[in-house]
DNA sequence: TTACATGCAAATGCTTTGCAGTACT
DNA sequence: AGTACTGCAAAGCATTTGCATGTAA
């Protein structure tokens, strides 16, 4: 199977159509790599890849994507949305002067003790962020 | 030593002129209780008591009280910032079908691993988040 | 008096939306 | 054919800023 009928699968897979932006969103942003990114720092890797897509259309798709659960959003310092393309459990360092997240692995990280989860809730996911700053 | 007098000083100490409108802002938000809101609760909390105050200088505030260490500032789930006048470690259970937060003790967390930082930073903060739904 | 804070309105910046045209099955 | 997506421009919304006025020490 080509990679561009793995990639038209995985968008039904997850009911989404499979446009020819969508086609190109899949191939930049899950091929295996994590990555976090903003809207804005998707428009530029898209457009250094000499392909052009309207900005509504990168915002929509972020959303559709994070609707679909293949991609988280989070934020952190400013006013944007960061995406992660890395949807398990994982952490993160943020580093407060350079202004980037950094991966951290889930298996540096194991609680001894742990709050109490209301009866009728659970866990969805957990985010643990550490800010560093210089010493 | 009166209220007005505690809450004068108070301001001092963290560098900030007593205006009027800091010494209303410094009872309502750091008369003990623990809160969490935006600029938006704030303005009603405050209209609800009678007292006018322009929405510029309630941003700003909360940007001077932040940057004094007084508040502190985060961001979940929409676009908006949301303070917390509770600045010390402690954690959040976010209700994502009641879009709230809800504090954690520190005491119900412990760490039995932890990530390794880099030599030349520190943690400043630690951000533990925990997202629930329903069962 | 001098520096800083306030209040309003306008500006900013990220994101969403309406809608006409287009593409997918 | 019918439904959903794209692209553009306009609208939306939280927040910030410029500037004239006011206020604290």
């Amino acid at each position: 199977m080509t990679v561009d009928q793995n990639n038209y699968n995985f968008l039904r897979l997850h009911g989404l159509k499979p446009t020819k932006q969508r086609m190109f969103l899949t191939k930049i942003l899950f091929s295996g790599k994590d990555m976090h990114f903003c809207a804005e720092d998707l428009r530029k890797i898209i457009s250094k890849k000499g392909y052009k897509m309207s900005l509504a259309t990168i915002y929509n798709n972020l959303q559709n994507f994070a609707d679909a659960g293949l991609l988280k959003q989070r934020r952190v310092a400013n006013n944007r949305s960061y995406f992660d393309n890395n949807v398990t459990d994982h952490y993160h360092f943020y580093d407060v002067e350079k202004n980037n997240l950094i991966d951290v692995p889930p298996s540096s990280v194991k609680f001894l003790k742990f709050p109490k989860i209301p009866k009728d809730k659970k866990i969805k996911t957990l985010d643990l962020l550490i800010y560093l700053t210089k010493k």
